[in-house]
DNA sequence: GGCCAGGACACCA
DNA sequence: TGGTGTCATGGC
């Protein structure tokens, strides 16, 4: 997978300026701690954020927002709560395999959790079964506060339309392209991978003469709002 | 009624 | 290595 684009960093550099003048400062992630944060990483996997936070609601009311409820709470029971999140059954399995790591290897401390090595912790959050790329990302970016940018569908989406690479490029592909424009500032990052799921998943919505979107797979997103970018 | 959502994984060629 | 089906509710 070729870099079709010769020069992506000041594309990702103006897209992120426009961005951020379009929307503001989006404040990502939305969670009142860094296990809410882990909890809607994976609650949100292929589903949209109103059907997640509905879950996060009932786990809340349920006293389920912690790690150590969520491992002594039977597999039924933590279904039913985050029921409206889609992939329940799946899902509440993923939630019981992070929480047992977190449990056993950090004893729920965020604070030990910071101090490994970022990529031995990437590894070891890739080995947990239902953690991907991207979810494991979201953890270290927002709850963790790393420097490593997030790449969704989105993303590939968009900017393989502004003709920085093909749609299909790797996950490791877009990451690296925007990592090395963005150095390590970890504001940035959240602020940017917020910005691009607030565009693609809103605008087109909102704006009328916008007759396609750029969440389906046929809409002409960049080709014909390249200019924008200019 | 169909499409899509802030994915991940098993399976197959 | 890449493509496809599966998991599933809920909004538009």
């Amino acid at each position: 997978m070729g870099v079709i684009q010769s020069k992506p960093h000041n594309l990702i550099d103006i897209v992120y300026r426009r961005l951020l003048v379009e929307y503001g400062p989006q404040n990502w992630w939305p969670a009142e701690t860094w296990f809410e944060i882990v909890v809607g990483a994976i609650l949100t996997q292929g589903t949209s954020w109103r059907n997640v936070e509905k879950a996060i609601n009932k786990m809340k009311s349920a006293g389920a927002m912690n790690p150590k409820a969520i491992r002594e709470m039977d597999s039924n029971m933590l279904s039913e709560l985050i029921y409206s999140s889609g992939f329940y059954r799946i899902k509440a399995g993923r939630l019981k395999a992070v929480t047992k790591y977190l449990g056993q290897r950090f004893g729920d401390n965020i604070e030990i959790i910071r101090d490994v090595d970022s990529d031995k912790l990437r590894r070891e959050l890739l080995e947990i079964k239902g953690i991907g790329q991207e979810t494991a990302d979201d953890i270290l970016l927002y709850a963790v506060g790393l420097p490593i940018f997030v790449v969704d569908s989105y993303t590939k989406r968009i900017f393989s339309r502004l003709g920085i690479a093909s749609e299909k490029g790797s996950y490791r592909l877009y990451q690296s392209m925007f990592m090395s424009t963005l150095g390590n500032d970890v504001s940035l990052m959240k602020e940017y991978h917020a910005l691009i799921v607030q565009h693609a998943s809103k605008v087109c919505r909102t704006i009328p003469s916008c007759s396609k979107c750029c969440i389906k797979s046929k809409c002409e997103f960049g080709s014909k709002q390249k200019d924008i970018y200019d």
